[in-house]
DNA sequence: CGGTCTTAGTTGTAGGAACAACTAACTGAC
DNA sequence: GTCAGTTAGTTGTTCCTACAACTAAGACCG
């Protein structure tokens, strides 16, 4: 086997794999309970509702949401059948699509962040010392570059 | 908007958030590459490689795999299927099903270890310092009592 | 302009996961 | 013993995601 990993190593790695393997679910399932979105569509919105207009154009919002091209489209054909999202083509290049909150996805994002915010307080940020928040930012980060050299999702 | 994040929990929550999104994917698209497993399947030959005479009864793997046992049942038949793990039912209690490592799933293991144990260097290990390790042993170890406060997944 | 290449996005399909419903086997109370 | 309740697993359905194929529009080049 080559160059495994120490003890110390080991501990991290576990723990990790445990953390990013359960978390998901955690957040889906607060999401899906009190909001019926699931952690990505509600990150979605979110990041709809932070943009400009609230649009976005599709390749823009893949990126931020780092998701696939084909995944956003099915997703937000979804948000769209909802009523919480519309598309239109852009005015100024015929291929692309915008994607815009619409009042009612306003209106769910408003209602459901509160309780999300309360669940990641609750699971994550009142775990840890505020040293301990600072350092995850810098280790998360430090990973990031690694798995995400572009920082399409988390900009650095 | 109750109790928002300031901006120091906001940067950590952002990142935890991506590398949580985009970690599974990186593991699974080398596994899935050069053993034909998803980490899940990877995992859970791990879990049994490690366990005496490499059986574990399907409820006692559920619970280090973290699936539940639906899942877990789908995942091994098809693991079954590939001759990588064997079921039989337990002698002991006539409701229960042991599953065990065949050799070639043991082959399996030994042959796929390598090379993942040289993505996590690659992607997480060696994006830190050693008392970043640490500190992520820590702070993973924090959110674990919260979101897995029997610690089913990693024993603490 | 006509042909090729690239970019933007959609659609179709196949595979995995969550959830619910079901069966089989044990346990404990009377 | 037998009947209610619990435990162990499986099976089936629905939804989501990844991957591949496709369409349409702009860009570049002669």
């Amino acid at each position: 086997m080559t160059d495994w990993l120490d003890d110390e190593q080991q501990a991290a790695w576990v723990r990790l794999i445990a953390m990013v393997e359960l978390l998901p679910g955690v957040l889906d399932t607060q999401l899906r309970r009190e909001a019926d979105l699931t952690h990505f569509e509600y990150f979605l919105l979110a990041m709809l509702s932070e943009a400009p207009e609230r649009t976005l154009r599709m390749t823009a919002l893949a990126v931020r949401t780092n998701a696939t091209l084909p995944r956003l489209s099915h997703v937000v054909r979804r948000l769209e059948e909802r009523g919480l999202v519309e598309r239109f083509p852009c005015p100024e290049d015929g291929r692309a699509t915008n994607a815009r909150l619409t009042e009612a996805g306003w209106a769910k994002v408003v209602e459901t962040a509160p309780g999300h915010v309360a669940t990641v307080r609750r699971n994550v940020i009142d775990a840890l010392t505020p040293k301990q928040v600072e350092q995850l930012a810098a280790i998360a980060g430090a990973i990031l570059e690694r798995i995400d050299p572009d920082g399409t999702m988390s900009p650095r």
